[in-house]
DNA sequence: TTGCTCCTCACGTCACGTGAGGTGGC
DNA sequence: TTGCTCCTCACGTCACGTGAGGTGGC
């Protein structure tokens, strides 16, 4: 029978010696025998089990788990719900891990896309990306309600010259009219924009807004805060219930 | 100009009052004002980059990154080394964490398969699978060097029944005798077994594995060690060098 | 006798959570 | 005056790492 110190156990299972003093005190791996000098010293089942441990602890099991695990008379019906719910907590992490790696990256995108790197910057742009989401939800009710109109105006134009049928036209121009408006008082209501130079977020008049040049994120207007005019990005608007100050 | 207090930001930032106050202690988020009654005043600009600072955690990087990066004239120039270096951090963890599950799932597979589960198994278990890649060389190795040699097999039985040439079969014949004793010295030299009754690892004589039944991955021997007979796990036998004991 | 290993405290890690006991502000 | 919020200690988390100062064992 031999027998180990901590230090050849520490060498055998790839871990240090803390650790396997720091398992003693914990309660999960004490030695079979003391030396007269108060030295630990490991049998060979007791490498076993440290073996088994360790393996354990590869698998993130934390160590009071792992504790009760090796007491239970019968470990068959602890341990599957153990590792269950160690799958779970991984994954999880894992999930929780991809996201932030996503979000890294599509930070490292817009700060490379503008031109100048501030606090202020970081700061729009993690606006821009919470509320994009939010964003997303207006733009696609926009097109979505915008299907039937068009589908109305290209069988209008359709009919009108291959039948010679007008009167559909007609009333995609009628339907038209009242839709631009309920449309154009909707998309006022729920965006709203970033100033680039105070960096608040504002909304400017329907009329400014409806007229003002723009791209497909921006729009050129000018801020109600600080008086700055130039492209400014758009944003979701908060709900009316949020909006303190 | 509106102030806030602790409670306010907490909850416009979706953190506890204890964050905010632990960030003040940091120093990387101080109130710009303290009541008579030395409660903490934030203002507009505070909130923002409270904003900014929640933002940055959760892409996980760590407070004192956090404060040296807003401390920075030009943030510009460390953000861009910081958010790689995040970048590759997580990448790491997901990886680890990765490994951790798919090890797991192989465990959950194996205790499903074996009859019985006790801490011993799961040691027999842990002992397989981190010797699997070892023994998958030698399997790979014996799978290669039997290439040529069925080669010339198949070739020496075509040969010999379409064109009547004898002689190739008859080389093959010749060359399959010394390749069989090399190939079965290097397997024999290379595996192990792992007796199920005392969890030893073994090695029979070359006699009684060669005339041993057998499956893909177990062998009907007896142990040296505790004299038992039965099905073993094959394993990749240790390095000479690392036979302590 | 000299290195080497091991021993036991005991503090540090990281970003807060969780009381305890006291007080400000509407 | 009464809740509610906020204040400052100060300990706990998790699995060890890292000294300090002392001693066992070949």
């Amino acid at each position: 029978m031999s027998k180990y110190t901590t230090g050849e156990l520490a060498k055998l299972c790839g871990v240090t010696v803390r650790t396997v003093q720091y398992y003693d005190t914990r309660g999960i791996l004490v030695p079979t025998e003391l030396s007269e000098g108060g030295r630990r010293l490991y049998s060979e089942d007791d490498l076993r089990r440290m073996r088994v441990i360790c393996f354990l602890r590869e698998l993130g099991l934390p160590i009071d788990s792992i504790g009760k695990l090796l007491a239970e008379e019968d470990p068959g019906s602890v341990i599957t719900l153990l590792l269950e719910q160690q799958e779970q907590a991984l994954k999880e992490e894992i999930d929780t891990k991809t996201e932030k790696l996503e979000k890294l990256e599509t930070l490292r995108r817009e700060l490379k896309s503008g031109n100048e790197i501030s606090v202020e910057s970081i700061g729009d742009i993690a606006y821009t990306m919470t509320n994009q989401n939010k964003l997303k939800k207006v733009r696609l009710t926009l097109a979505l309600t915008a299907i039937p109109v068009t589908i109305l105006e290209l069988a209008g134009i359709l009919l009108w010259i291959f039948k010679g049928l007008w009167w559909v036209f007609a009333l995609y121009v009628v339907a038209a009219i009242p839709w631009g408006v309920v449309i154009s008082r909707y998309y006022y209501k729920n965006v709203a924009y970033l100033c680039p130079q105070c960096h608040t977020v504002f909304k400017p008049t329907f009329k400014e807004m409806f007229f003002a040049r723009h791209t497909p994120k921006t729009r050129k207007l000018t801020c109600t805060h600080c008086g700055h005019k130039g492209f400014c990005v758009e944003v979701a608007a908060e709900d009316e219930a949020s909006k303190a100050e």
